[in-house]
DNA sequence: TAATAAAATTAGCCTTGTCTAATTTTATTT
DNA sequence: AAATAAAATTAGACAAGGCTAATTTTATTA
């Protein structure tokens, strides 16, 4: 049984595994984490003698198929309950990232399987994110995004790739949900500003950063 | 902001208040919670410093009204989670307290008002337990057991005083639910054993605990 | 390659929440 | 009232999980 910090860990992990698929370095945890990298260390030796993950100098970072697996578990939680608490008790989609932070850690067996089933089994959750099965599989994740497309094209919003209630607000504001069209008009070279058009209507200019935290379907 | 041991202390000095009148000393604290004396002096300590509690030696600990309030919440917190858990994720009477114990403490302001709604604005919780509303008030909690009753009486089961599920699955096994009629044939002087009806079927001789244990409407 | 910068690690400290053992207070019995 | 038992408290320890500051490694840059 892994405690709370050290689950927190693992899904840091997993998470970065599946960002970019670079080493993961003691530092790149802390940044994300919001901790020293001194306590990194010390919680990397604490995975490590739980064979929870490989740690080499060189290679970063990595989980174990055990690692994986309970890692995999607390994404599927964290998932659904985001599911359950937008679907069912109505809060909106910027509000449910972090209580979800905390109900991923409820401990019992059935659990995850039992709300699965009382939501009909979704495949993704609120911000577009595939929910793990209970076998770890899980639908397609998406990686290209609206700052990967080329002047002139159109696509469809899949998913965000940043889950702050910041973004979230941002992406209300400018009316871009889930399933959103958009047209990329004109990337602007100075800064790679976005010029875009949201459901065909008048254009809005976003950041790089803006682009780079949105997924996108072509 | 009460961490979670704060909490539990918090829910346990509210059940030791509401169950006995009596005097709440830093030894029942201890035995309820399976915790030493010494720690339990620690966080009366912490809880007075929070001005959550006052302890007094003659009277014991009693909460303060933000005390209460604090507590009533998690109480509340903890039986519609309950309810959730049996009704919505069709888990059995006596799987849902250990889960509820983890979920009480999910911290967000609308959480437990939206749960209640969700819910139906239920009164009592499966244990029979009611279920403090958003103000703190709650329906009426019932105090006679079983053996409180006389030889040849009737009785309609309406709480469990006891939700460890040991006793659950003995309940369970002898036929018992909320509502489940009990007509109290004997009392054997000797030991204080109950000689029962349930529902009008053949008898059964449980113990004086057993008795204690199960709250009854006459 | 040497100098410098960045990253990783170690050492030592802190808080929370727990424990055991020893001591002091309070209650109960003779 | 004195002796004894029980309860409460204090003192000191420990593990988890975090921090800062110092040091050692590893990468970069000149
Ligand atoms: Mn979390
Ligand atoms: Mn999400
Ligand atoms: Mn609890
Ligand atoms: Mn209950």
């Amino acid at each position: 049984m892994n405690t709370l910090s050290e689950e927190n860990y693992l899904k840091c992990i997993y998470r970065l595994w599946q960002d970019k698929g670079q080493k993961i370095t003691p530092t790149a945890i802390a940044d994300s984490l919001g901790n020293n990298p001194a306590s990194v260390v010390d919680m990397i030796r604490k995975l490590t003698d739980k064979q929870l993950i490989v740690y080499d100098k060189k290679k970063g970072v990595e989980l174990t198929p055990a690692g994986l697996k309970d890692a995999t578990l607390i994404v599927r939680r964290h998932r659904l309950w985001e599911v359950f608490l937008l679907e069912k008790l109505g809060y909106h989609w910027d509000e449910i990232h972090d209580i979800a932070e905390e109900m991923e850690h409820i401990k019992d067996l059935t659990l995850a399987d039992r709300l699965d089933k009382f939501l009909g089994f979704p495949e993704y959750d609120p911000h577009g994110d595939p929910i793990p099965k209970a076998n770890g599989k899980m639908a397609k994740r998406y990686s290209t995004t609206l700052a990967d497309v080329k002047a002139g094209g159109h696509c469809r919003v899949v998913a965000v790739k940043d889950t702050t209630s910041q973004f979230l607000q941002y992406l209300q504001k400018l009316g871009i949900n889930i399933g959103t069209r958009i047209q990329l008009l004109e990337k602007i070279a100075f800064d790679n500003s976005l010029v875009i058009s949201i459901n065909g209507e008048e254009q809005k200019t976003v950041s790089q950063k803006f682009g780079e935290s949105l997924l996108i379907d072509l």
